[in-house]
DNA sequence: GTTCTTATTGAGATTGAATCTCAAATGAGA
DNA sequence: TCTCATTTGAGATTCAATCTCAATAAGAAC
């Protein structure tokens, strides 16, 4: 986390009148600092694992918080649980998830956007927001046999 | 619901030594004479109003089936609920969904199946599936103002 | 049609992610 | 430093979906 996002963050919870808290910090420290696609309760783990107690209640009114003013992305991949990723330095990307092992892989296609923009155009609709995920095999799947019990 | 799709839901049946239940053939009908994107709750109340008392773990139970045989295709708009629509005749949409009203509008764009193609084969992925959702405002959404209370 | 075996149903309990509640703790403006 | 509204934490609650298990029913064999 650099300082100029501490800064945007601190900025919003002006904004807000919400309060900076130690808390709130470390849990945009925590999703500033890695590159994964995590879900609440990994978010609160790691932080536990590095004796930053945080209650998970407090993990997931941050992410609210962060989602709701755009410093952070989240995804849902269908299984019921939102996973959170940084949302610096790489607007507009969608993603590529293994249907096996679950890795999550970026993608950027500007072309969709050109598409996309048309059909809501051709329906009358608004554009807000989109939700574009491939799922299938990755490689090492692919190369994978399935493990028998 | 035709013939021909009963016959199909059967074969899948017999062929999975499942059985041929009244409220399998039911929630199947169900699904079939609609053209809306509904949760299983739905399904459970319409099959309710017109006193066909089917339970709601047997709709759960049944939509799994359905969904698992690719008898019914089934969506996640991100709010925690899976709506189903029937897959008849109509294979390969995606959908554009109005974020005030809920209207589920779908479209078919054969441009962006290909670079899907195109994306996946680049990151060495084999292609299973997708989710594609386009969110925004309806024509009408756009043009009636929010209600205060 | 009858019997038998196994799958299915229904009602309620359970799960799990997310949200809510409320007393105690704590920011931050005065 | 004081004050007060906000925030925190722990546990309760919510809600869709799944699971459990006794009672029921499908459908194969005869």
């Amino acid at each position: 986390m650099t300082d100029s996002e501490l800064e945007k963050f601190k900025k919003v919870l002006k904004d807000e009148n919400l309060k900076l808290t130690p808390q709130r910090v470390e849990v945009f420290r925590e999703v500033c600092n890695s590159e994964e696609h995590r879900e609440a309760e990994e978010i609160y783990l790691a932080l536990r694992k590095k004796d930053l107690n945080v209650s998970r209640s407090t993990v997931y009114r941050t992410m609210d918080i962060l989602y709701q003013y755009d410093l952070v992305q989240r995804m849902d991949i269908g299984d019921g649980k939102w996973r959170y990723e940084h949302w610096l330095n790489c607007h507009q990307h969608d993603h590529l998830i293994c249907i096996r092992c679950g890795t999550i892989v970026e993608f950027i296609n500007t072309q969709i956007e050109g598409i996309q923009k048309d059909v809501a155009e051709k329906f009358n609709y608004q554009l807000v927001r989109h939700v574009h995920q491939l799922f299938g095999l990755c490689k090492q799947c692919q190369d994978t046999p399935v493990s028998v019990k």
